[in-house]
DNA sequence: CATGAATGAGCCTTCATTCAT
DNA sequence: AATGAATGAAGGCTCATTCAT
């Protein structure tokens, strides 16, 4: 899945391939015009077009508009807890397991910004969205739960969200520029983030983790 | 403008009244209309339907859509500074500052969630409303500079904005229903939100802030 | 509203008329439309150009093909029913009243022979179609028992369906072309016809009707 | 041609089977299909699915979808002529004959009603159905004059196609509902409906029948 | 013979916007 | 100032039909 979205565009597709590489490829070229152009701005023309085919090329893999984008936004997911799990699975310092934390989250929000975006205004607006949405962020919550402290309060739950709230928002604010656009320093608030993502999953500050 | 927002719907319209009291009605009810039914969910006819006007008077007063959503975002922002400035101008213990600045933030996301899941799409996709966003944002970091501990060190600005955004964020979660959906207490998640808020503006880290 | 359909086509609209007047050019220009190149012949696009307007003017007035589909064939039906009644109003033998009834029903049947054949299938197909057919049927039905013989036996109803059936067919068979493409005298057919109206109308064949 | 229209579907087809049987399969699917969702209602991937087959391969056996319309429509028709012929091979009396004959013809229509439906259309909208459709009309009107009285007065022919209008128009509104819906009895409807037919075919009227 | 992925053309519908009143 | 009928442009989606396998 990793391949189909961020990998290199799918060379000159043959007349008549497979299913499964013919959803692949629209998907991939979804991501890539709803990240560009967001939700509203294109229709599912655009998207068969973007992806080398005609429009009812699309409707052969896809209900609509609404159901390749969840199939986007899984793919997006998918890579990005792919690379995640990955970079657990060694053993670090509480430290090391921030800065690469909050690296891989950068790189995914720098990357797909513009489908974050459309996503967020999405789940406000719709039903189905919303529960596809909240299904991925109970996936996402039980595995940080895996990760760092042995000791985990009774609070530790809502102090995971609010840690996975916070990352979340403030590399949106870096990925938009938002940060920078303040007058403020990039370097200064991934800094700092770094500091809150090891106190937060070493334990008390300057122990070392593990 | 305040009240034009979270006021009562103004009363039986004249057959001609002011220019500003059409405005005032038509970005009230745009307000109401983007919150409900988001930013694509609408258009400009209804808007002008639901502030008791007619189609082309819509265009009387807003060159287009865009327009009158910054209008409202505006109005709405002004409203949550007006209360928030109003709540720190009383001398209190960072707790209770923290409390109520919870608190009130808490209100207007819950109020006006689906106006602010509209306007971070839009912000991602419009310039302008970009920029109109990243003024209002400046402003807002500004004024939270003014509160809390006389001393402020090199990183304080990047700390404040940290701060906003985990706030923002949360609020969010707790206001669109996220939390609750991720089988988490919506209290303990507010009580840590005091504690961060109250440990930020209550001073030098290691000062006992309870 | 005999007039709005079989009228002469309203001159020049103005660039902005009333409501009712938009209403009627387009039933007029749907009917017309609808009984050239039958129902799935055409599409609200084409009605609203033939009724001189764009597009969207047509939803304005119709929710969709079918609405406006009703509302023509509503045209058309009491237009035929008003010169019956019309007719039926003089004092006249069974066999003058025959003539006229049939003459009244070829110049209908002849006029909207394509409008029926449209009919005739939705009514198979489409349920709402269907109701609204058979409640105009019951009226015509209806409309029937109050004229003719004095003496109504127990199976008068049925008697005049059949009638009604056979008189609808065969002025169908004649307006089509489909008697004389048989090699049959249109002229012998009608005379057929006549009789077994004013039979029916006028009880016993030769006695004098009422 | 009879069975495969009014026969148990096809079993399990060859891979690849011998062309006759793959038209004949395709045939009774479109019989199927169109009689239940009417001409408009399917389209051609649709009917070959329905028979088992891939979209191309309907392109092998027909031109169009009006060209296995035709088909559809010849099969039935055949199928109710066989029927007839064989009834009225019998020597009995008129009234014996007339009610076999509606029975025989409700039966036909009862089966075949929404594809009568789509034919009486398509008929009105398109000339080459028109005329495949005639050239039907006129056999079975030559059929008709074989049987019944032996002396054929001048108008025989009107005769008969005004008899075949009335059972046909008829018994279309008896298999559709029609009579019932209009608050009659059926079965009176079709008693009268037997005399009529009786008496067409009886000679004149008083005279016993053969 | 049969396939089934792929398609271009076009229908139905909506929306931001205008203009004569 | 306000109207509201009217609109061009475009989006979402379907269908009869084809072609390389």
């Amino acid at each position: 899945m990793t391949d189909l979205i961020s990998g290199p565009p799918p060379s000159a597709r043959p007349r008549r391939g497979r299913p499964e590489d013919t959803r692949a490829r629209l998907v991939a070229a979804a991501a890539r015009v709803f990240n560009r152009d967001g939700y509203y701005g294109t229709d599912s023309n655009r998207i068969a077009r973007a992806a080398g085919y005609a429009p009812a090329t699309f409707y052969k893999h896809f209900s609509d508009k609404r159901a390749i984008f969840l199939a986007a936004y899984e793919a997006w997911v998918s890579a990005e807890w792919a690379s995640i799990a990955d970079s657990l699975g060694q053993e670090r310092s509480a430290e090391e397991t921030a800065a690469d934390l909050v690296s891989l989250s950068m790189r995914h929000h720098r990357r797909w910004r513009g489908l974050r975006a459309s996503l967020r205004a999405l789940v406000a607006q719709d039903a189905v969205v919303r529960s596809f949405y909240r299904a991925q962020r109970r996936r996402q919550l039980a595995m940080l739960a895996t990760i760092g402290r042995s000791e985990r309060g009774e609070r530790a739950g809502e102090e995971d969200a609010i840690l996975l709230f916070t990352m979340e928002r403030v590399c949106d604010a870096l990925a938009e520029g938002e940060v920078a656009a303040l007058g403020l320093s990039v370097e200064s608030t991934l800094a700092q983030l770094r500091e809150i993502v090891a106190r937060h999953i070493g334990g008390s500050v300057g122990k070392p983790s593990v």
